[in-house]
DNA sequence: CACCCGTGGGT
DNA sequence: TACCCAAGGGT
C-alpha cells in the first residue's frame, strides 16, 4: 500500500506556518502551547503564550504561583479547567522531586488536562515518539480521505490504525503538525482547497466529488437563554467581589455577585435575594449600570448590572468559593469572567453614592 | 458516554 | 443574524 507520509512532509517543509513554539526544543514549551491550543485558534493563543513565558517559564515557577495568578494569565481564553489543570500537573510533579516534563507516555499521561491529544502531540513534538494525534482537524481530514460515514469519534480506532501505518518513524512531531497544518490550510471545514492538497490521490472523497459530504455532523441542541442581574455592592471605594466555587463554569474566577432572574421576579429584587442567598449579606439597589449580551457553549445570558450599597451583615462564603473587599481602581489586578468586562467601563472609580 | 466547559473570528 | 468552528479533557 502506497503511502502518504513522502508527500506530506513534502508539503509541511515547503508550506508550514511560523508559529513561535515551532522548533522550541523546550518540552515545558510544547505542552503549554498544545494546552492553550485546545479549542482555540493559533492567532488567538500567541500573546498569551509570550505572557504566560515571561511570567511562568517552567514547571516550577508554574507549581509555586497561586491560583489568582495562574487564572490572571488565562483571563479571557476560556476553559479554564485548562489552566488549573495545568497548575496541578506542575505542582503534583515539583511535589515528587520532577522539574522537567516526563519524556515518557506512561508518567506524562496520567498527568491531569493531559489527554489523548495532548499526551500524544507532546510526546512526538518534544521527545520524537511516534504517537499520532487526532484532533478535530485530523478526523476532518481523515473523515474525507476514508470516508467515513458517521460522525467521527465512532471511527477513533480505524483513524489510530491508519495513522500508525502512516506516520514517520524518522519525524513523528512533523508529520502530526503536519497533518493538521494540512487540514486547517487545505482540507478547510468549508471550500476545501482539494485542487492544491498534496495528498488528493490517497482521499476517497476526492476521487468520488463527494468531499462536501465530510465530516458527518452530530445534532444539536438549542441554547437556552437566561436573565441573569448582579450586583456592585460599594462600601466607601471598596466592591464587595466573590470567588466562584473550582469546579463548574469559569471555576475560580471573580465575579460581581448575582444569578438568574426568576419568573415574576424584578432584576432588583434578584439582586437582593442572590446576595443574601449568596453571601448573607443585606444590600439596597441603586442606579441601573448597564445590560449586556454574553455567549457561552450552551447557553447565553442577558446580564443586568446595578449599584447597590452595603447594609448589613459579615459576608459568608455560602454559595462562592471565598470573598473580598476591593478597592474600585483595582478590578484589574483579578481574574474575572468576560460577562463581567463588559460592565467594567462603566463602573466609575469612585463610590457612585457619595458615602 | 453524552454532556459540560469560554471566547473570538468567520460567513 | 444566527449559526459554525477552533491543535480537547473531565466526568
Amino acid at each position: 500500500m502506497s503511502s502518504l507520509t513522502a508527500p506530506l512532509l513534502k508539503w509541511y517543509d515547503t508550506e508550514k506556518i511560523s508559529m513561535p513554539w515551532r522548533g522550541d526544543p523546550n518540552p515545558y514549551h510544547i505542552w503549554i502551547s498544545e494546552v492553550m491550543l485546545q479549542q482555540t485558534q493559533i492567532e488567538t493563543v500567541i500573546p498569551y503564550y509570550y505572557r504566560w513565558l515571561e511570567n511562568l517559564p517552567s514547571i516550577e515557577t508554574t507549581a509555586k504561583a497561586s491560583e489568582d495568578f495562574i487564572l490572571k494569565l488565562w483571563e479571557g481564553l476560556g476553559y479554564y479547567a485548562r489552566a488549573r489543570n495545568f497548575h496541578d500537573a506542575c505542582k503534583n510533579l515539583v511535589s515528587n522531586g520532577i522539574y522537567q516534563v516526563p519524556d515518557t507516555p506512561a508518567e506524562f499521561n496520567q498527568l491531569k488536562g493531559v489527554g489523548d491529544y495532548i499526551g500524544a502531540a507532546v510526546q512526538s513534538i518534544a521527545f520524537n515518539h511516534p504517537i499520532p494525534v487526532i484532533d478535530s482537524n485530523v478526523k476532518r481530514l481523515l473523515s474525507r480521505l476514508l470516508e467515513l460515514n458517521g460522525v467521527p469519534d465512532q471511527f477513533k480506532g480505524k483513524m489510530q490504525s491508519y495513522l500508525l501505518s502512516q506516520i514517520s518513524n524518522q519525524r513523528p512531531g512533523d508529520f502530526n503538525q503536519a497533518m493538521m497544518d494540512l487540514a486547517r490550510i487545505i482540507c478547510k471545514p468549508r471550500n476545501p482547497n482539494c485542487p492544491l492538497c498534496p495528498v488528493k490521490r490517497y482521499c476517497g472523497a476526492y476521487a468520488n466529488g463527494t468531499v462536501s459530504d465530510y465530516p458527518k455532523k452530530k445534532i444539536k441542541r438549542p441554547k437556552p437563554h437566561y436573565d441573569i442581574a448582579v450586583g456592585v455592592i460599594w462600601n466607601g471605594n471598596n466592591l464587595l467581589i466573590s470567588k466562584r466555587k473550582s469546579a463548574g463554569l469559569l471555576g475560580g474566577l471573580w465575579e460581581f455577585p448575582g444569578g438568574k432572574v426568576q419568573k415574576n421576579e424584578s432584576s432588583e429584587d434578584c439582586v437582593i435575594r442572590e446576595i443574601k442567598e449568596e453571601l448573607n449579606i443585606t444590600v439596597a439597589v441603586g442606579d441601573y449600570i448597564s445590560t449586556i449580551q454574553h455567549a457561552y457553549t450552551h447557553f447565553s445570558i442577558t446580564m443586568t448590572g446595578y449599584h447597590c450599597r452595603y447594609l448589613d451583615g459579615e459576608p459568608e462564603a455560602i454559595g462562592c468559593a471565598n470573598w473580598k473587599w476591593l478597592n474600585a481602581k483595582d478590578l484589574d489586578t483579578l481574574p474575572f469572567p468576560k460577562a463581567n468586562h463588559k460592565l467594567f467601563d462603566k463602573i466609575p472609580g469612585l463610590n457612585p453614592f457619595n458615602d
